[in-house]
DNA sequence: GTCGTGAGCGAG
DNA sequence: TCGCTCACGACT
C-alpha cells in the first residue's frame, strides 16, 4: 500500500504495488526523443510502491533518470541483461493508463518518438536526472602525511565532513587534475546520484490545493435563457450525451450567436453526469473575458492551464487536475494532455485558430487531437467557430461531425453590411501610405459624431511594413531572418519581427548614400498617428504585440475600450479574437488582402476568416453595424464572400481549388523541415532527402514529392531552413514514405534539426 | 537529449 | 605515435 496516500482523498490512494514475489520485468518509457519503452528489472524491495504509471528512476546510458512504468509485454528486443530500476519515489502513479494510451496514439499519428510526446505531456519537474557525485572512500579518509607530497593537498571541508559532494563542486575547488589523481589513488570514487523527490511534496501541498487561497469566486451565477437556435443545438448535444460515447459536433455560429452559452450548458450537463470537461481556447491570455465567465458560472472547480503560468503554478494546477479536485479545465493547446479523468466533454473554441497547431520539435494539432482523445475516452466534442476550418467543415458536410448551426445573433443584431472599397481606384494622396481613404475617413467621422466606437484592422504590425530607399530601391533586411525590417518611430530603430533583431534607423541609404530613405508603408502605429491627426478630439489606442507586451496592458486596453474610454481602437490580428464589445458601430479593414499573398495554400482561408471575424466585431446588439473593407483585389473569392458573409459559398470555391490540387483535407501532407546554421549542409540534406524519397517512391503515382526548396522564410533566427513536402490522396502513402526514410536513417543529421510535420499548418 | 565511440588530422 | 575534435548512433 502507498505509505503516503493523502487523507480524505481517495483518488490519491495507490493501487497495490506489483506482487513482491520475485524480481520482475517492467516496461519504462523515458521522456526523451527516443522510441521506447525499455525493459527493466524491478527489484523485489521496490515492487511494493511501484505500479503501472509510477515514476521510476532508471539507469539510462550513463545517467539515472526518470521514467514511467507503462503497460504492455516486455520489449522483445531487450538485451538478455536488462538493468535494474534504481529507485521508486514515494508518490502516486503519475501516468494513468488512458493518458498513456493517448500519448501513444499521438506519437503514432505524428510519426514522433513516443518519449518526445511523453515529455510534452508531463508536468514540469517530472523529468529528473542524476549528477555525478564524488564520494570519499575509506582509503581517502586515512591520514596520508608520509605519502607522496603530491597527495598532501587537502580536500574541501565539505567532502571530509559529509563524505560526499557534487563532483562539479569538487572540481571547482581543487581542479580537474587533482580530482583525477584522487580518483586514481582510490581516495575518491565517482557515482551517479539522483535527488529523491521529497515524499512530502504531494502530501504537504494537497490540503492547500483543496482550498486554493484567494481564488474564491462569487457563487455560481444563474444561467440566462437560451435562444431557439441555442436551445435546439443544445438539445442535440444533450441527447448525444445521454446516450454517451464519442460524439463530435461542429457548433457553427456566426459571431455573436452565443456559442459560449451552449458550451456552458454542455459543461453543466457533463458535470451533472458526474463527468469532467476540458475547454481548449487558442490563447488563454487573450481571452480573459471567457475565463471570467467560466469562473462566474462554475466557481472554484475550474483549473486554468497554459504556458503563461510559472512552472510551479503549472505543477499545482496539474496536481489539482490529477487529484480530481476540478471538474473543468480551461487550457491552451498543451492542455490536451492534462490528466483529467472521467472525461465527458472536450470543447475546442475557435477551432479554426492556427495556434492550435504546435510547430516546433513536437508538432501536433490540439484540435485534431481533441477528436482523437475524445474518441479514446468515449467523450463528446464540440468544435466551435464562426469560420470553421476547411477541414472541419468538410468533415461536417461528409457527416463525420454533426453540424449544429447558430445562424443568427443572440441579441437580434444583424450581421453588418460590408462596403468594399477598391484601393486600386483610390488616389495615392488619399491613401497616404496608411490606407486611409476618404470613404473610410467620412465613415469614422460619422461614427464619432454619434459617439460610437470604431475599430481599425490592419493585418500587420509596426510603423512600416518595410523601409526603402527611393533612389536605389535598397530595402533593409534582417541579417538573421532575411525579412524586411520594420521602422519603429518611437524608438527610431529598425526591427525584425521574426527574431527581434534591431538597429538604428540611419539617415543615409547604406547602398547609394542617398538621403531619400522612405519609411513609408502602413502599420498600426502609422495608422494611429494619422488618425490622431485627422481626429484630434478622438481617444485613440493601438492594440498589437508592441503595445501589449504585458498581459495587463492588453486587459487594460480592452477594459477601457469596453467602458468607452477609447473611441478608436487600431490593431492587428489580436483585435480579431473573440472580444465582445457592444458599442462598435464601424469596423475598417484597411487592406483586406495583406494576408492573401502569403506563399501558403491556406492564405485565402485565413484571409476569409480574418475579415469575417473582424467584421463580426460590429453590429452586436444594434442594427447599425458597418464595415468598410478596403482591398486591392475586390474580385478575389475570399474577399467577395467575406464581404457577403457567405461562408458556404467560400467553402464551395475553396473546395474546387483544394480538390484539384489535392490540398488538405482532400490530400494529406507531410512536411520535412530541415534547419541548421550552415546553409550548404541544410541544402545538401534536403536534396538527399528529396532524392531518397523519389527513389523510394519509384514510379508510384500515389504521391507527389515537392521540393526540396528553401522555406519561404529562408533564414529564421540565424538558422537556414529548407523543406521537402510529401502529398498523397491517401494518408498511408505519405506515412509509409516517411517511415521508410526514417528507417533508412535519412531523417537525422548532425548539426541539423530535421522535423517531420504531419498535417503542417505553417509552411513558411 | 546526451554521451561514448571510432574516424580523421595535428603536435611531438 | 599520442591526442584532440567531430560525426554517428544507440540508449533496456
Amino acid at each position: 500500500m502507498a505509505p503516503h496516500a493523502a487523507e480524505g482523498n481517495r483518488r490519491l490512494v495507490l493501487s497495490r504495488g506489483f506482487m513482491a514475489v520475485s524480481d520482475q520485468l517492467i516496461n519504462v518509457a523515458v521522456p526523451l526523443p527516443v522510441a521506447g519503452p525499455f525493459t527493466y528489472r524491478l527489484p523485489t524491495e521496490l515492487a511494493a510502491r511501484c505500479t503501472i504509471g509510477s515514476r521510476v528512476f532508471v539507469p539510462f546510458r550513463t545517467k539515472i533518470r526518470a521514467g514511467f512504468v507503462v503497460p504492455g509485454p516486455p520489449n522483445g528486443d531487450a538485451p538478455s541483461e536488462v538493468r535494474d530500476v534504481a529507485d521508486v519515489p514515494e508518490e502516486p502513479p503519475y501516468l494513468r493508463a488512458n493518458l498513456w494510451e493517448f500519448i501513444r496514439w499521438v506519437a503514432d499519428y505524428y510519426l514522433l518518438p513516443v518519449g518526445l510526446v511523453l515529455r510534452t505531456a508531463l508536468p514540469p519537474g517530472s523529468d529528473r536526472r542524476s549528477r555525478p557525485w564524488a564520494l570519499l572512500t575509506s582509503e581517502g579518509r586515512r591520514p596520508r602525511e608520509c605519502q607522496d607530497p603530491k597527495q598532501l593537498y587537502s580536500f574541501p571541508r565539505k567532502l571530509l565532513k559529509s563524505g560526499a559532494m557534487l563532483l562539479r563542486e569538487l572540481t571547482n575547488a581543487i581542479g580537474e587534475e587533482r580530482v583525477r589523481e584522487a580518483v586514481n589513488a582510490g581516495w575518491v570514487r565517482v557515482e551517479e546520484r539522483i535527488a529523491r523527490p521529497r515524499a512530502s511534496l504531494w502530501k504537504q501541498r494537497l490540503p492547500e490545493l483543496l482550498e486554493p487561497a484567494g481564488v474564491r469566486i462569487e457563487v455560481a451565477e444563474e444561467p440566462p435563457g437560451l435562444t431557439a437556435d441555442q436551445e435546439s443545438a443544445f438539445q442535440r448535444i444533450e441527447q448525444a450525451m445521454e446516450k454517451g460515447g464519442f460524439n463530435p459536433f461542429l457548433l457553427f455560429g456566426v459571431t455573436g450567436s452565443g456559442k459560449t452559452e451552449v458550451y456552458l450548458r454542455a459543461i453543466q450537463m457533463t458535470i451533472a453526469q458526474g463527468k469532467r470537461a476540458l475547454v481548449l481556447v487558442p490563447e488563454i491570455a487573450l481571452t480573459p473575458q471567457l475565463v471570467r465567465r467560466f469562473l462566474r458560472r462554475f466557481g472554484t472547480g475550474v483549473a486554468l492551464f497554459h504556458s503563461g503560468l510559472t512552472p510551479s503554478q503549472r505543477l499545482d494546477e496539474w496536481r489539482r487536475i490529477y487529484a480530481g479536485l476540478v471538474n473543468i479545465v480551461i487550457a491552451a493547446r498543451s492542455g490536451i494532455f492534462v490528466p483529467l479523468d472521467n472525461l465527458g466533454l472536450i470543447v475546442v473554441d475557435e477551432e479554426h485558430d492556427p495556434s492550435y497547431k504546435q510547430e516546433d520539435t513536437c508538432p501536433y494539432n490540439a484540435r485534431d487531437m481533441a477528436l482523437a482523445r475524445a474518441k479514446l475516452e468515449g467523450a463528446c466534442v464540440i468544435l466551435g467557430s464562426a469560420t470553421p476550418s476547411f477541414e472541419t467543415f468538410l468533415n461536417a458536410s461528409r457527416g463525420r461531425i454533426t453540424r449544429l448551426d447558430l445562424p443568427s445573433r443572440h441579441h437580434g443584431g444583424a450581421l453588418p453590411s460590408v462596403e468594399v472599397v477598391d484601393l486600386k481606384t483610390v488616389k495615392q494622396h488619399e491613401k497616404k501610405g496608411a490606407f486611409l481613404t476618404s470613404t473610410l475617413i467620412k465613415s469614422i467621422d460619422a461614427a464619432l459624431n454619434k459617439h460610437d466606437q470604431v475599430v481599425l484592422f490592419l493585418n500587420r504590425r509596426g510603423f512600416d511594413t518595410f523601409s526603402q530607399c527611393r533612389s536605389c530601391g535598397y530595402v533593409f533586411r534582417c541579417p538573421n531572418c532575411d525579412v524586411s525590417l520594420t521602422h519603429h518611430k518611437r524608438t527610431r530603430d529598425l526591427r525584425c519581427h521574426m527574431c527581434g533583431f534591431s538597429r538604428a534607423a540611419p539617415p543615409l541609404c547604406p547602398q547609394c548614400r542617398g538621403t531619400n530613405m522612405f519609411f513609408g508603408g502602413a502599420g498600426t502605429q502609422k495608422v494611429e498617428e494619422q488618425v490622431a491627426a485627422l481626429f484630434p478630439e478622438a481617444r485613440i489606442e493601438r492594440l498589437d504585440r508592441d503595445s501589449t507586451r504585458r498581459r495587463e496592458d492588453l486587459e487594460g486596453i480592452l477594459e477601457r475600450f469596453r467602458r468607452h474610454e477609447i473611441d478608436i481602437l487600431a490593431g492587428t490580428q489580436m483585435i480579431v479574437k473573440g472580444h465582445d464589445f457592444p458599442g462598435i458601430a464601424l469596423v475598417g479593414v484597411l487592406c483586406g488582402d495583406l494576408s492573401l499573398h502569403f506563399p501558403d495554400f491556406r492564405a485565402a482561408e485565413r484571409t476569409f476568416q480574418l475579415i469575417t471575424q473582424v467584421a463580426g466585431r460590429t453590429g452586436r446588439e444594434k442594427n447599425s453595424g458597418r464595415v468598410i473593407l478596403q482591398t486591392f483585389d475586390p474580385d478575389h473569392y475570399a474577399i467577395r464572400h467575406a464581404a457577403a458573409h457567405a461562408y458556404e459559398a467560400f467553402f464551395q470555391s475553396e473546395s474546387a481549388l483544394r480538390e484539384e490540387l489535392l490540398y488538405p483535407p482532400f490530400g494529406h501532407l507531410i512536411l520535412i523541415r530541415i534547419e541548421g546554421n550552415s546553409e550548404k549542409r541544410v541544402e545538401d540534406k534536403a536534396v538527399a532527402i528529396g532524392r531518397a524519397a523519389r527513389q523510394i517512391k519509384g514510379g508510384s503515382r500515389e504521391m507527389t514529392i515537392l521540393g526540396p526548396a528553401p522555406a519561404p522564410r529562408r533564414k529564421l533566427a540565424g538558422r537556414f531552413r529548407w523543406h521537402v513536402l510529401f502529398k498523397s490522396a491517401e494518408r498511408r502513402h505519405v506515412r509509409d514514405l516517411v517511415r521508410n526514410l526514417a528507417a533508412d536513417g535519412h531523417l537525422k543529421g548532425h548539426g541539423l534539426k530535421i522535423v517531420v510535420d504531419v498535417d503542417p499548418v505553417d509552411m513558411l
